[in-house]
RNA sequence: GCACUCGUAGCUCAAUUGAAUAGAGCAUCUGACUACGGAUCAGAAGGUUCGGGGUUUGAAUCCCUGCGAGUGCACCA
């Protein structure tokens, strides 16, 4: 039983026998730096069922725990808070607890299976600053959802057909003259992507050019000869017609050798693929099954539709006049595929941008309506924009930040500081450039993991993101610096995994407060998954590298005079260097041994 | 026009989901290694939580309203 549940049984006992009142609804949260304790009881409502004010409700439950329960040692109150201070030995307890548990940090299994998707890019163009955003917080989530006792499912839809990629495509075709990643050097999907700008300059320009001659503007767009091509080129792809396929996949081929380079350095992965090419009908097929069984209905000219009116909602199109699908329709067929793959997942969850939550809204009524009870389990994992300074990024006006660029300028200015500061003296050139590598993509998961998801966020390409302060690499240093003081231990041959402290006195505030901290890593997992929320993860290890950097400075540890207290202090060390690893390692970000 | 989201120190973000004097980092200023690693620590300064009403013992948080910002409302994806 945990700390606080224990704490809280007590509480209504006290309750029970000094009012005669049961109650179930305690609230109980961390004592204020500036009070003495560690857990308050706020009675505000509690004197309702007491009959007395606040404060003295707070006064006899104090007296009543210091005198009957071991673990209270202390308490005072302050207006209607009850503030508690626990024993040493409850502390210790908790350590030792912490120090038998193994696979502290690891959730028992729940059996649940779960499915996350993340990155689904378009395959017109390389990843951004928004991608790495999606990315992280998607690796992240799964990984918290592992911690938590789940199995956890990565996939992607992988958006490889359509307009987009035969405007690349039509691009490459006309002024391209075979230029390939091998011939230019260039990493495949900066060249797809190259092309796909190539197709929006010339198609402006044959549009302006068509205008200035007395066209209208979308009569102009229409007769475009670069478009032409290209909506020729989607209606061959559909046709099956083999040399736009040919180059369809020569191109894709292109872009996913990039995009794996991109995954492989932003240290993601994924279990199962899928690609719209190959799913896009199997939504069709769904559509034409609800509309038979009457959930859709046809307008007059042929058309499919869902009428959402009685749920809030608009009437939606789900397939074209022309029987086509529209972006929808593969969502469902996506969806329904998916827990065909994996019966055994509860849910679903969505890394999408909020832009799109409309869209989701839309998904899960859907799927309901056509009668998958899952798709209560559907969640739409919702992240704000990332915004530069100047707006939202936008590929036409070249303000995109490349996610390429921006993870090897970290990892450059990891490098720099690292050198500036001297630290790779004793180290082998591979282990430098590991160092360099995780320092840089360090700082740059923490800063988009530490904000909260659904927030949108602001990135100054200006002002590059920092290695001091609130930032992955405070907590690497952390971690770094514990190691140092493990190893020195262990080359004086201290005994310090005993998990026996018993011979230890007394604690020092620095030691409990770390103590504290470190109690509640369980609950931010479980909060972190209940929440869809890396930052919580990302805050608290922020919050525990701090506290031991205060624990750190205040008190030297070597200087221990009793071998017991020596010996607690390196445990008490080396434990926070786990977690520390831990909880980074469910950001996706590691962690080294010296730095 | 309708719907949704957001507005907290100069800047970037927190605030246990309604509790105590609203907390961190960066930037600014002042200090700290003959001890275990200064990518650190201690301290100062910085706030009408966008404005105005309301609910509550208690509001950054809930309700109403005004202002400001963003997003969505395609037979695009």
């Amino acid at each position: 039983m945990s700390l606080e549940s224990t704490l809280r049984s007590e509480i209504q006992k006290a309750v029970s026998v000094l009012f005669n009142q049961s109650i179930d609804q305690l609230q109980i949260q961390p004592t204020n730096q500036e009070f003495e304790g560690s857990h308050t009881l706020v009675c505000f409502g509690l004197s309702k069922v007491t009959k007395k004010n606040p404060e003295e409700t707070a006064k006899s439950i104090g007296e009543y725990l210091l005198a009957n329960s071991t673990r209270v040692s202390k308490f005072n109150v302050v207006k209607g808070f009850l503030n508690l201070t626990l024993s040493d030995k409850v502390w210790f307890d908790v350590f030792k607890d912490i120090q038998a548990n193994s696979s502290f940090g690891q959730l028992t299994l729940t059996g649940e299976e779960i499915m996350i998707e993340y990155s689904s890019p378009n395959t017109n163009k390389p990843l951004h600053l928004g991608h790495l955003r999606n990315n992280f917080l998607g690796y992240s989530v799964s990984e918290i959802y592992k911690a938590c006792g789940y199995q956890v499912h990565r996939v992607q839809i992988i958006n490889d057909r359509g307009i987009h990629i035969c405007k690349s495509m039509a691009a490459w075709k006309l002024y391209g003259n075979g230029e390939t990643p091998q011939s230019s050097g260039i990493k495949g999907d900066h060249l797809v992507g190259k092309y796909y700008v190539e197709f929006d300059k010339r198609f402006k320009s044959q549009v302006s050019e068509a205008v200035s001659k007395g066209v209208g503007e979308e009569e102009a767009q229409k007769q475009s000869p670069i478009m032409r091509e290209a909506v020729e080129m989607l209606q061959k792809w559909e046709q099956g017609d083999e040399e736009t396929l040919k180059l369809w996949k020569t191109m894709n081929g292109w872009v996913y050798d990039g995009f794996n380079a991109t995954y492989k350095a932003m240290g993601v992965e994924f279990d199962k693929l899928y690609y719209e090419s190959n799913t896009y009908l199997l939504g069709k097929e769904e559509v034409l099954k609800g509309l038979e069984s009457g959930v859709f209905f046809k307008k007059e000219d042929g058309s499919v539709w869902v009428d959402l009116t009685s749920d809030g909602l608009d009437q939606k199109v789900l397939l074209r006049a022309d029987g086509t699908s529209v972006y929808i329709t593969q969502d469902i067929g996506t969806a329904i595929l998916r827990f065909h793959d994996y019966p055994k997942i509860s849910g679903q969850i969505y890394t999408v941008g909020n832009e799109q939550e409309y869209h989701f809204k839309v998904l899960f009524l859907i799927l309901k309506k056509l009668g998958f009870k899952w798709a209560e389990h559907c969640f739409h994992l919702s992240y704000g924009m990332v915004d530069l300074p100047t707006g939202k990024m936008k590929s036409r006006e070249g303000t995109v930040v490349d996610a390429d660029d921006l993870m090897a300028e970290m990892i450059a200015k990891a490098k720099r500081q690292t050198l500036e500061l001297g630290k790779t003296d004793e180290m082998s050139e591979e282990e430098a450039t590991q160092l360099f590598e995780m320092v840089g993509l360090g700082a740059l998961k923490f800063f988009l993991l530490k904000v909260d998801p659904k927030k949108r966020m602001l990135f100054d390409p200006n002002e590059s993101i920092q290695l001091q302060g609130f930032t992955g690499p405070f907590i690497q240093y952390t971690h770094a610096r514990i190691k140092a003081i493990v190893r020195k231990g262990e080359s004086m041959n201290i005994r310090f995994d005993s998990g026996d402290f018993s011979a230890v006195q007394n604690l020092e505030p620095a030691e409990r407060e770390v103590l504290k901290v470190l109690s509640l890593y369980e609950n931010k997992v479980k909060e972190a998954a209940r929440e869809y929320a890396p930052s919580i993860i990302a805050n608290y290890a922020y919050e525990l590298a701090k506290e031991y950097n205060q624990f750190y400075q205040n008190i030297p540890i070597f200087n221990a005079t009793d071998p017991a207290q020596l010996a607690f202090r390196i445990a008490l060390s080396k434990k926070v260097a786990d977690i520390l690893k831990k909880a980074m390692a469910l950001l996706g970000i590691r962690v080294p041994e010296r730095m």
